[in-house]
DNA sequence: TTGTATGCGTTATCAC
DNA sequence: GTGATAACGCATACAA
């Protein structure tokens, strides 16, 4: 229609210098009035790679993914990237069909939050890698032979949080983990831990419960916690969804929240600041960490020679109105005497 | 290295018939030693289409979204197909850039949450439709024309919620509205309206609050509900986001919930029972909007001659305690005189 | 500045 | 049952 070889309006479209205006016009009439769309797909066979970068996550349910996605998304978008889309739930068989669908896809690249411990997924993820297709990894995998550890210090985030609680005067102070099986787990567990350590204060093996981040979780752990001899006086939640089950079933079970028992969170989900009492909880820059670990696959693409190591996020123990000093029953009682 | 020729590994790999055993074994062999993956650019080229299901919606951070998104993605990945997920971030212009994008990577079928009215994406989404590709289409969009509209009746939520609050007695009855530019918006005002209009009571125009979608919008809209001569005794909020803002800023400026004001959210996300108090919503079947609009999707695909009409989803009113009687304060005065 | 030839990895169609 | 050939739509190298 515009009286053009193929190869021009290939020239045109992906606007490539030493065609003449007028050529040019032509063609991009002819493009407008045929609906011309560029086939993607050939495009990426001839390029042997996609616009397309895979994002494998838990379970985009949980309310932590939402903005970890986003923040993905928008910096693919901004350079011209697709994002595709994997739940896993959680689930180690279909975490590693995806990752070969994924390579199928001929992705340029892998965004994972990864669900299993190293025995599982990580060798696929490293197989991958040495592919040499960009890998960045929240929660788990080293960093090194082209995969890129997204790393928040999660013992921090633990060990911020009990110090705080322990600041508060509590000494009966509860965790309900993560997910066992998770990498995840052992580091926050481990946090919770140092800040006893440090206070020179003993932990109780029965303040420490086997978890997971659903609202079901923060339900069930409190009411484990609760029929107790001695109830913790405060109560660290896996995350911010765990803690809203936590503080539902204290208050069912007539606890006030925090005059009775303290609650924290993890993560700092936006609607934290309006819960009833506004939580305090280990804020997580969830969607830098999206936007960065998207933006450091993209450059990678750019440039495969890239080193790759860790990219540190830092935690914010961010203190609202969920956590109080301890209740001060116990202390009138001793004074009286 | 199975020492066969290409065409004779294709048929392996699709597991086409007319291959002997030992072959087949011989071929699955060597993929398995040389790490062989197909490649699904190819593949879709060679079809013309992708195993590829475009989303479009307006942000997956609205809690709405990650439960469509899910169905949508376990409806999908039972048929082998994946998902391209899009924001649009309730931006026409955006919108339909992603359109473009989606027709380019030559997705199979589009699920689109429509942001806009009629006049902007809807021609776009018509078009792409005359192409022949399924789309299916939540809350615009008129069915036929390759287009199914998955419709869950708007104006029946919001009368169900306001003719629940006439009948415990309230008559100042707000209504925080979606953002004012959909469709939908007009649907539920409608639906509100339609419940006075059936009990011949008035309805007064500083109750209906123009609104949005997020929790920043429940805020805004209880504070200038608050800031009235006549606050009301009830209020309708846009969806469970924004009633959370709503009860977060009744709360913050001494109003008890459900004494004083009672509040109604839409939606019922996973944390509604959870909330304090718990919170009386009308129910969407969220997932299973997403999974059937999906289904439908992968149906046309398979077979495109198939009709497109529209599909509908009952909503349900769930009644929990965020919503009571009108506050009985001037019943008693008058009662006294 | 524009046109010609070639190949990206598959799969469909045939002949062997 | 298996092998040769062509084509999907695009982009590169090079020639004109």
């Amino acid at each position: 229609m515009a009286n053009v070889s193929i190869q021009t309006v290939s020239a045109v479209v992906n606007r490539k210098p030493g065609i003449s205006d007028p050529t040019r016009d032509r063609v991009l009439l002819a493009i407008e009035r045929l609906q011309y769309r560029p086939n993607g797909i050939a495009s990426s066979l001839r390029a042997r790679k996609s616009h397309t970068v895979g994002v494998l996550i838990p379970t985009i349910t949980n309310p932590f993914f939402p903005e970890f996605v986003r923040g993905a998304e928008d910096a693919a978008s901004e350079k011209g990237y697709s994002i595709f889309l994997c739940n896993s739930d959680e689930d180690t068989e279909k975490e590693i069909e995806y990752l070969r669908l994924l390579q199928r896809h001929r992705v340029a690249g892998i965004l994972v939050s990864c669900v299993s411990g190293p025995a599982d997924s990580e060798p696929v993820l490293t197989k991958l890698a040495s592919h040499h297709i960009p890998i960045a990894s929240l929660g788990s995998a080293q960093p090194g032979q082209g995969i890129v550890a997204l790393r928040v210090s999660e013992t921090e985030i633990t060990r911020a949080a009990a110090n705080h609680l322990l600041g508060l005067g509590h000494r009966r102070i509860a965790f309900i983990t993560p997910p066992p099986s998770k990498n995840i787990a052992q580091m926050r567990i481990e946090g919770f831990k140092k800040a006893f350590l440090d206070a020179n204060l003993p932990i109780r093996p029965e303040y420490l419960v086997d978890g997971g981040f659903e609202l079901q979780d923060g339900i069930r752990g409190a009411q484990q916690l609760l029929s107790l001899r001695y109830p913790p006086t405060a109560i660290v939640a896996a995350n911010d969804l765990v803690a809203i089950g936590v503080i539902s079933t204290l208050k069912r079970h007539g606890h006030r929240v925090p005059s009775d028992t303290s609650v924290v969170g993890i993560d700092d989900i936006q609607m934290a600041p309006l819960l009833d009492p506004p939580l305090t909880t280990g804020a997580q820059p969830i969607y830098q960490i999206g936007l960065q670990g998207m933006e450091n696959i993209l450059l990678r693409i750019q440039n495969p020679l890239l080193e790759t190591s860790e990219i540190m996020f830092e935690t914010r123990l961010t203190i609202r109105q969920s956590t109080a000093k301890r209740p001060v029953k116990k202390t009138l009682i001793s004074l009286t005497r």
